[in-house]
DNA sequence: TAACCAGATGATAGTAATTATCATCTAGGT
DNA sequence: ACCTAGATGATAATTACTATCATCTGGTTA
């Protein structure tokens, strides 16, 4: 299995490219394109840090003086509902936890949080022979997968918006 | 890729044979086998459900009237140190966000934090033809590579004791 | 088996990330 | 220029979790 480190160069252009598309994605979503909302992005494309919010709005503070850290948590939230941003830390709020200790993995329902134990042998396998990863010595790993349960209406999937996280 | 959803069924055999064992486990952690201990561990061990510290408290609290909530916290995060237990939501502790929409996941420096995007075709090729499993029918998914990384002591690793999350 | 003490617990205050509320403002269409 | 749905700013509220500290107890030792 190839692993790669994403390339840090590749970011400038990148982001370069996806800021000149950011007023047309958002009338595409619906959403107003506000000084915020730019700079919020241009902040979250033009760091390699996966930020927090906070970082965010430090950042955007040197030019927007008054802007809410409110509107930051909100419009990053925002930002993963249409597709532009996307959260490392998905789908919990809260810390869950779980007994077993046999290497696996995990489903999770995007809808209702309800999560099922997959076990996946070749993956761990494949990883167990990958130690090193560029700077980085590998100890272990996790997968998640986002999936819809078939109570939370799997079949009109596709009317099925982005849910909110309750906290 | 075979992706196998874990059978319930397993659970109460593993359960009981984790239970019997659990006492000469946690001398082996050092830790003291308190009343709590085993209820919280014997909860967890009953539970498929990945719970909440919170339900964890309400499931001990009918055999525990006086047990307090920051027990079943603490306790749990212990469980995980001695290897007894895991978080299914590893390693963060406020939402990280992340500008980079392509298909890719992250490697995670379990002491600092740092995070870096990696990208894994053939897993997001492999997954991408499982579109079904068991009940569930498949979005995405997030591979999260715990790791170490170089200015974090990769070398000593034996000696890097599970680090504290800081919040 | 009694006494001791490191570590565990319970009660509660504190912290910090995030969300809710709501009055005000503004993007973008008319 | 004007209107209005939606966005923002200010701030209060929520909530998961941690810190603190006095009290208690498991388990070792005398």
């Amino acid at each position: 299995m190839e692993l790669q480190l994403v390339n840090e160069r590749r970011r400038g252009p990148y982001a370069a490219k996806r800021l000149t598309e950011f007023a047309a994605r958002c009338r595409r979503g619906g959403l107003a394109v506000t000084p915020q909302r730019l700079a919020i992005i241009e902040a979250l494309l033009g760091s390699g840090e996966h930020p927090r919010a906070d970082a965010i709005f430090a950042a955007v503070r040197m030019q927007h003086p008054h802007i809410s850290l409110a509107t930051v948590h909100r419009t990053l939230d925002t930002l993963c509902d249409i597709g532009e941003a996307r959260k490392v830390t998905t789908l919990h709020d809260s810390a869950r936890y779980d007994g077993n200790i046999t290497p696996h993995h995990h489903v999770v329902c995007v809808k209702c949080r309800r999560i099922r134990d997959i076990e996946i042998p070749r993956l761990d396998r494949l990883l167990a022979g990958q130690s090193e990863l560029g700077e980085f010595t590998v100890l272990g790993s996790s997968l998640e997968i986002h999936a819809l349960c078939e109570d939370c209406g799997a079949k009109r999937a596709g009317a099925n918006r982005t849910m909110k996280a309750r906290r």
